[in-house]
DNA sequence: TGTACATCAGTGAACGCGCGTTCACTGATGTAC
DNA sequence: TGTACATCAGTGAACGCGCGTTCACTGATGTAC
């Protein structure tokens, strides 16, 4: 079948979104590529057509949820402004959800996939700690403009926040799981808001 | 060949000490029976001998990761106590190292490991959560006295002690990954002595 | 004390299966005449 | 306007390989006589 000049780029960015999904539900290792072009209602066959390896995959899957989590992030900071509330506050606690916690393929992908990204090829880092770069740059905006160390602040407070959900999201025992997202909210907002040091 | 009484006990030590640090190292399911079973010294046919499933192994070597880790943090603990340092500042400031970050084959298993272990049954859930409460114990035990929510606290601390190293790992610029190692040393203690809240 | 046998930790071939990747093919459409 | 052909996104069988798991077997030692 010989398709529209556009069909072939939004075919692959089907792609694109269907594993960042996948990979953050099930992890990047445990989705073979068979699932992830069904996810795309593809067959796997035209997968190379599209991406050099399943890593090319990873490495753009990973640079998308990026895209889309700094989209979201930067929209709950241009909200909260607009009404007067605490952008930071807006952003932890729209983050350390139950909510999130139990659907990971629709949240952050640091959280979902973290330790996974670690080990990684350099390549898929180095996209990863591009995203990473922008979105901190988003989490210092918010910090209070009197609080010096900002982006410092920001990588501590997205630790915190990923840490916390993957804490929550390993946890079976329902009321300590809770009690860690809690835990992350007072932290986080303890440390972005501390004028001092 | 026929062995004496506790061979059979110091093989299976043997072989949950070997996979809990490859697991660290490669991930859960990048690691095979057959690797699992050579870093011990022996062929996989035994492995069931010893376990019923792959699964059964991950959750001892878990179980044995938490409580080498708690033995560690509770040495770091009484060696700053009985020196007249800050137990908090000596266990958050041997976290956050570099040596830490590039050797997780023998460090932290939930920094390692975190993203995947939220993936795995809950009987391995459960089995980790009875871990990380003693080991949440053991860090609350490290605050200052005068502090309130203590637990609270603790978990807010470990939850940025394992998002921070994550980071560091997954970053690829040595600048960026350093930095967020610092940050989350400061925040840690931030967060384990601030007397407000 | 010497022989026959039971034990059982560890071996290695084999199982079905899914993985990432390759490739010859299909067939609807756009283009050339 | 109608026909012949080139294009190329997507198909599905096949590749070698490693996975978790099973099982008949080995062979050194402890026990029974």
């Amino acid at each position: 079948m010989r398709y529209g000049k556009d069909h072939k780029e939004e075919t692959h960015k089907r792609v694109v979104d269907a594993a960042a999904r996948r990979f953050r539900k099930d992890g990047i290792e445990s989705t073979g590529v068979v699932d992830l072009m069904a996810d795309a209602g593809l067959t796997h066959g035209g997968f190379y057509a599209h991406f050099s390896s399943k890593e090319m995959l990873v490495k753009e899957a990973l640079v998308a949820a990026s895209m889309k989590s700094r989209a979201h992030l930067q929209g709950q900071i241009d909200e909260a402004r607009a009404e007067g509330r605490d952008p930071l506050e807006a952003i932890v606690r729209s983050y350390l959800t139950i909510t999130h916690r139990d659907r990971p393929d629709r949240g952050c992908s640091v959280a979902a996939l973290g330790s996974e990204i670690a080990r990684h090829p350099r390549k898929t880092r180095e996209a990863f700690t591009e995203g990473l770069e922008k979105t901190m740059g988003i989490i210092a905006s918010a910090l209070p403009e009197a609080v010096p160390n900002r982006t410092e602040r920001a990588y501590a407070i997205f630790s915190t926040l990923i840490g916390a959900l993957q804490l929550a999201r390993a946890i079976s025992d329902s009321t300590m799981s809770q009690a860690v997202i809690d835990a992350g909210v007072t932290a986080a907002l303890q440390i972005g808001r501390c004028t001092s040091t």
